[in-house]
Formats: C-alpha cells, structure tokens, sequence
DNA sequence: CGACCTATTGAGTGTGCTCAACCCTAGTGG
DNA sequence: CCACTAGGGTTGAGCACACTCAATAGGTCG
C-alpha cells in the first residue's frame, strides 16, 4: 500500500503547501512521480457567491474540491423547467461524472463565497499511472458520490415536509461547514429557495415550516441564522413521527400554535 | 489508446466465448494480460425470479452486469421501512459503490428470470494494472451510473402522477428489454408495486392510472403486456402537459371518461 | 380445487402547491 | 438624507392530487 491517505483534500492541502517533498517520503513514491499528481491541483481559488464552476452540457477538464463554503448544482430536463439542487460543503467533490464522460450533466453554482481546488481531468488521468493507488482513491470518490445521492433521494421521498426539513436541519448541524464547537448553531449560507430545491419543496413551504418550528420551541430562527433548540425532538420528526406526535411527547407546548 | 471498447458488456460476452486470442491482437494488449481481466469474469449465470445477488450492508466481493432479464436495488434508511428502487435491464451494471467502498448499501433482487455476469472486485482491481484503458472504462461506467440517478431524480420529483407513469413507458419501450422491432410493445416483467416503488408512487395510483389511460386510447393494457396506442398523447404527458389537455388537443375521446 | 399473491376499484381525507398580498432589508441614486 | 426599487421572506385562502383504508376480482401455483 503505497499512497492511500484518508482523504485526498488532506493531500491536495498539503500540495500547495509545497510539501511534495515530505509526502515523497511519506508515501513511498518517487519526487517526480508526485509532480504528476501535483500539477493537476490549482488552488485554492476563491469563488463569488453566485459564480458558475461549470455548466450543465459544456466539456468537463477539471473537477472541484470544495475548500470552504457551498455549492449547489442543478440539472435541466430537456423540455422541462423543474429543478433539484444537490449541495456540497467543505471536503466534497464537485463534477465526478466528468472523470468518465467529458461533460457535465449539471451546473454548479456558489451559495457564498467560497474557495476550491480545481483538479485538471486530463492531468489525473495520466497522474494515475504514475501514482499507485490514485486509481482506488477515484474509485472511493464516485462510489461515495453514488451513495450521497442515495441517500439523498431516500431524503426526497420522505412522505411529509417537516421529516424532510428535520432530515435536513440535522444534516446541515454536523455537513454545513459550522463550527465544530456549536453543534446546535446553524448559519446557512444560502437562501430559502435553495433549501426548497433541495428537498424538492416550495420556498413557502420551508418558510412555514420554518415558523411552524420555532413556534413549537424547537428551533429559533432569525433570518439565516438557526440555533437547534430541541435536538431530539427534531431526530423523533426525522424518523417520521408526525408534528403533534412529537410535540407531544417531547416539549410542553400548546399543541397548535 | 490500448483497450477502449465501446461497451464492456461486449467484451464480457467474447471472453466468456473463449475468444481471448482475438481480443488480444484486436486491442493490442498481451494474451497473459487478458487472462487477467479474464480472470475477474464469470458468466453468464441464470438467476430465479426473486434471488437476491447482495444485500445492503454486506461485504461485497463482485459488481454484476446484466446479460438478460431485469433487476431491482432497493435501500432502506437506518430507522425506517420506507423504500424507493432503482431498476436495472440489459447491459446495465449492477453494484458499483461496491468498486470504491466494499460494502453494498442497497439490495439488488431479479424481478424476473435472468442472467448475468460477476465481476469480481479484487480481480477487476489487478486487472487495472495490465490492461490499460480499463481504469477509464470503469470511471466511464461509474459516471453513467451517476447520471443514470440524476435522471431518475429529475422524474421521481415531476409534479403529477400521470406525467412519471407516461415518462416511464417511454423509457421502458427504449430500455425494457423487449424486442427493438416493436417499439410499441412493452412485455413488464415485473410487479405493480415494482412499477411504484420506482416511480414513489403507491400500486393504488399505478393501477388507477394504467386503466385510464386505457380509458383514453392511449394504451391497451392486459395484465403485463403493454401496447402503446398514441406514443405523441404519452409524450405530450411526459412533457407535463394534463391529462384533459393532451387528451383534448390529441384524441377524440370523451374528456371524463 | 383451494390458497395466496397480485391487481383493480371505490370513498374519504390530508398535505403541499398555487396564487396572491404584504413585510422587511439592503442597495442605489437623486 | 430620504425616496425608490428589487429580491428575499412570510403569511393566508383554496384546491387538487395522491395517499389511506377497505373490499373485491383476477391469476397463478401448489
């Protein structure tokens, strides 16, 4: 086992730290090896919010490691407006299925400002002949990609709003790029309708529930900032009990507002 | 370029035809090489209706490519029942988180007799080595899987009922398996509650609909076999047209049945 | 032929969408 | 400094669609 780190963002850092002589040896592998891999990386680059990574269609030469911030990318049908966002945090991989087909099948765009890596495909590939165990690592990253959106489609098709907004406060407590500190405190760096493309609902259905929620003391929300009041009755939402159930038997509130 | 064929599945087929001499001088890739990559092929083995190939969470040992017939992966969340499937026909891979991760997280289940090939994992890893081009192959294979998913997202979350159903026998008549002569002609190997559970609905709504669409010419329907009567009025659905709509502006029948 | 699974059909209900109005904050320019 | 604008966000009323519960018919296998 040559050159197997945990995560290759750790890696990536570590590269424009221009350290390559350190992971040399680290590893096993051979200086010139190691450029290879190297001169795939650029970064980090920093992103404005709104800014476009890539476009739905377009040819793919790079994929992105976000370094800090977000990202959402949607895709469009071909006739079709309608539209699911998929989002990435600090550590994710933007625009795998450029690795195998050239193009993109989704645009990605910046939630706020951020920065990221940009992995040149072509550099990859040749930089896998050169550095063993690469190819296993690539691997890892689309299988994990593969089963992020599985598990984001058993999210989707959760029956009632709130177990998704629940689902999803959680997910963002421990994946939104929060302080590790505050577990309970939320900043989202995006808007309303992000969220709602996100769990395939409408800006007005977050934005009820969101009330819906506060007023039942389990969150407390001021503009987009989200403090968790009520971790457990969320979790009991997230597993499907219904609004009053829940309530019920885990706050004392007036059951309906 | 060494070892680039068009689909892997067609070389699965000649090497399990004993043709490794040919393929050899056809990519240009030493005899003793294939063997490898050989070696990782097994196939093609029948499968009952209903047989499970793997189960989500167990170690997984293979990646299966479907020679004949049809499959279904379904996955469970932690705490809850709820299940949505994804399907799989000839020429589709089956499996392939397992490629990166080692576990499989979901259950894969034939929904008809079938046949298919396994690869094995560790095999098809020291192949990568020998045959060059191969790794590409399965980065190629692991983005369609990838984009496959976006597709189904896209349809899981098409407003009404009506538009998924007309959605899907369109793409059944392109991908089910069925003779390419008559695109018309749909044969379903598989349960209503299959049907559903790939389209998140309940078997209620999808017998509820297939009869009135039958009520509308746009479909005869008997038991599993299907005949597509008015392929523009299905598409016309699919594009989320209402059913009075395209029913009004493309056959003359009765609106309310 | 009986037993079981699959499929169909019906009646009633709840949830989230649609349409629409309104508030609030921030940015811009006179 | 304030008016104006625009986008994000909240709230409300009404409705349609798909789910739930339930009963029956059909198909297939032993």
């Amino acid at each position: 086992m040559h050159f197997a780190p945990p995560n290759l963002l750790a890696v990536l850092w570590a590269f424009c730290a221009y350290e390559i002589e350190t992971l040399a040896v680290r590893y096993g592998v051979r200086r010139e090896k190691l450029q290879r891999l190297r001169d795939a990386v650029r970064g980090p680059t920093p992103v404005a919010r709104g800014e476009i990574l890539y476009r739905q269609g377009l040819k793919a030469g790079a994929i992105f490691a976000v370094a800090r911030g977000s990202f959402k990318t949607s895709s469009i049908d071909r006739q079709g407006r309608p539209s699911l966002s998929e989002l990435y945090f600090e550590g994710d991989f933007l625009g795998l299925e450029a690795l195998g087909d050239a193009t993109h099948n989704s645009t990605a765009e910046a939630l706020e400002p951020s920065t990221v890596f940009r992995l040149s495909v072509p550099n990859l590939r040749t930089a896998i002949v050169d550095v063993p165990g690469l190819e296993k690592e690539l691997l890892l990253l689309m299988s994990k990609e593969i089963c992020r959106r599985e598990e984001h489609r058993l999210l989707l098709h959760k029956k009632t709003a709130a177990t998704k907004l629940a689902s999803f406060l959680l997910y963002l407590s421990e994946r939104g790029g929060n302080d590790k500190e505050r577990p309970d405190y939320i900043k989202l760096g995006m808007r309303r309708q992000d969220v709602a493309a996100y769990l395939g609902l409408t800006t007005e259905t977050v934005s009820r529930l969101l009330t819906r929620f506060a007023r039942h003391s389990l969150i407390d929300v001021a503009q987009r900032h989200i403090k968790l009041r009520n971790l457990k009755a969320i979790s009991q939402f997230a597993k499907g009990r219904t609004l009053w159930v829940a309530a019920a038997t885990l706050v004392t509130s007036s059951l309906f507002f």
